[in-house]
DNA sequence: AACTATTTATAAGA
DNA sequence: TTCTTATAAATAGTT
């Protein structure tokens, strides 16, 4: 039985310490099936034990698609992540808007130039108009912005997990050659000779 | 108090159903902190309130470190990505270059009205102005996209080498692996002892 | 895997 | 929100 409060600190015992994960392993996610159906909550965990198996829980039943919502929401524009891919063709669309809108602010200056046959415009007139001009562009630059600026992030965030998976892998392989170099852990001698060998690593 | 078996359904008071969140949340991160260390664990828990606010644990300290982990063993495609980091001041060099060009353009209007006196622009200069704005728009529009759509492309490549890197990195494994499960295949014994041998990897 | 003495978590109340 | 407290739930050590 319990004796006293557990201390935070690894199980010494290895043979306590499997046990121990086995129930809380089973007690964590428990908690977090409850904790999402009680509340209504989107939840995922991830365990990897000492020795790297893993266990996994996906309220929604995608672990993939949780982290994907997970990559959308810590990257970029924290409002409500729009978690879609930029579409390719939104640099079209962009140029078409600027276009649109450029023939717009012109068609507004015709008018105003035909309107009382004159080719004039007072000096208030033009200062609306740059005001005008400002703001456009304005919106125009930090609505391109925002999407690039979104698609950029979304890479490097796809960066950061490409890169940390290699980093995984490479430790994968250098933990195997590990146990190339003790390998009567893997593979028991059969007889008095010792294995003779060589190693040379070209990485 | 607690009044009998917590049943396992969404609360269905708001208010009761956040607080339960709030407390339930705290506990169950607190129990994988403390899988995490009890039992030597790599742990990483993600959870969306109902309402998308996200809270989250690695063990670790970095949830990329553990998603990529989490897909190299589930053999799970890392995901389209990218790499290198970007100037951070790009975005900033950016607006301030747009911004330039505006007060230029501005400035030259104003010039335009102060030189004679008046505050009027004929119509040719308007026709002048016009395709002047337009000129420079395009050339801001342009120079903006052909910056934003390099960096893109060079995301993407070094997200391809990354790929390459990793598809590298899973043969190596798959061939250590290999070569570990029948070593007389890949390496011919020498003699009557099975395990004598040279090893020369060249990766 | 099952049991139980304890600790720990937490629902409800304040 | 934070604290208190009664009770449910988890679990360490044992069998």
């Amino acid at each position: 039985m319990v004796r006293g409060k557990v201390q935070l600190k690894r199980v010494e015992n290895p043979i306590y310490r499997q046990i121990s994960f086995c129930k809380r392993r089973a007690g964590l996610l428990k908690k977090a099936r409850e904790l999402a159906v009680l509340c209504d909550a989107e939840i995922g965990v991830i365990v990897f034990s000492a020795h790297g198996k893993l266990y996994e829980l996906a309220t929604n039943g995608n672990m993939q698609r949780l982290i994907a919502r997970y990559n959308c929401t810590t990257s970029g524009t924290p409002g409500k992540g729009s978690c879609e891919t930029i579409q390719p063709q939104v640099a079209e669309e962009l140029a078409d808007m600027l276009k649109q809108q450029t023939n717009l602010l012109f068609k507004a200056l015709r008018y105003k130039h035909g309107r009382d046959g004159t080719s004039d415009l007072t000096f208030d007139e033009l200062e609306h108009l740059e005001k005008s001009l400002e703001v456009w562009i304005y919106h125009i630059r930090s609505t391109k912005m925002q999407i690039f600026l979104q698609q950029i992030e979304r890479l490097r965030n796809q960066e950061g997990i490409l890169q940390a998976t290699n980093e995984v892998l490479k430790a994968k392989i250098w933990e195997q050659n590990w146990e190339l170099l003790e390998p009567n852990i893997m593979m028991p001698s059969t007889g008095p000779y010792p294995l003779n060998f060589a190693y040379n690593y070209c990485f």
